[in-house]
DNA sequence: GCATCATGTAACATCATATGTTGCATGAGA
DNA sequence: TCTCATGCAACATATGATGTTACATGATGC
């Protein structure tokens, strides 16, 4: 079955747009996700319903933060997608007279919900400001191996600093 | 997304199997699914691969259970099956290039691969045989809320018993 | 041998859903 | 006013489970 990828997707851009200095436009956005603006709007839409970004038209507009990534988590926004079902089996039936049936369901039942709250747990664990971090290290780690340093890290840029001046 | 229930499905077939004496039709099958026997013999035929049932042309043939069930797990059905995939979600790409895409991949894989393993190892903690056994245990707790008894136990067969003669 | 029963299998239809794409309306800024 | 960007509807595409029909094959009973 088809993996939904859509809560990988967006964690994707939310990062670099915590990565990067001012909106950042869903072209941008689409670019670093091999896929469609349109897509992105769509995935991102849901999450601005939530008030985790925000979006601005015209020039200079686009994608922001509007959220403490700290204080958001990937199962947060599993739920602003719309807490798509996360597993790919299930019961045939919700409830079956028949005995046997019933006694399956439950069975099977227990491990998907076992399985269910656990991932959803994990997910709960993660927030966005730990996986912002979690870049840093592997760009330390990438940097450490490769000693061309600069070379490799387009995609990153220091977090939202506090800006002293607006051009330096 | 439409969740795969061919699982719970062959599981509900299986243990009529078992609790029957004798062959049992596809359409006999099929009709305990509510289903088509065609699609029995479908999700049957992965199982009849691994020598968990067999099947038998003709007057008086049909599927009977051909393994010890108390030493097939679900999650040797489950394998049986195909090993579908258990997660409906999952990442965007395999091996990402962007450290960013590489880290929420990480994260999220760490998440979906813990629950994947839970959900297997459930699986594989319980029998066909302990299935069976709790369908006893629900209808000698369901008999004993109706004590109307034998009416409703249309499904339920004792499991497999020694003949002694060919008819009663 | 022949009719009947049951499986085996291919082929096609259906439905749901993620994903991709185009087109156009709307609003903001230069 | 022109350009840029989002908002959104509509449609196309791909995948996979499920349902259905049709026909071939083999086994049993007569």
């Amino acid at each position: 079955m088809r993996r939904d990828s859509r809560l990988s997707g967006v964690l994707h851009v939310l990062l670099h747009m915590h990565a990067h200095d001012g909106p950042m436009t869903s072209a941008a956005l689409a670019h670093a996700m091999t896929t469609n603006p349109v897509v992105v709007r769509r995935i991102l839409a849901g999450l601005r319903e939530h008030g985790y970004v925000r979006s601005e038209k015209g020039h200079g507009g686009g994608w922001t933060l509007a959220c403490d990534p700290a204080r958001v988590t990937l199962r947060d926004v599993h739920a602003a997608l719309g807490s798509p079902s996360v597993l790919a089996i299930g019961n045939r039936t919700e409830a079956p007279g028949c005995l046997i049936e019933q006694a399956v369901n439950a069975a099977v039942g227990q491990a998907l919900d076992a399985a269910e709250a656990l991932l959803l747990a994990r997910l709960g664990e993660v927030t966005l400001a730990a996986l912002h971090a979690e870049v840093g290290a592997r760009l330390a780690a990438h940097q450490h191996t490769h000693q061309h340093a600069r070379r490799h890290v387009d995609h990153h840029r220091a977090p939202r600093r506090a800006r002293t001046r607006s051009a330096p």
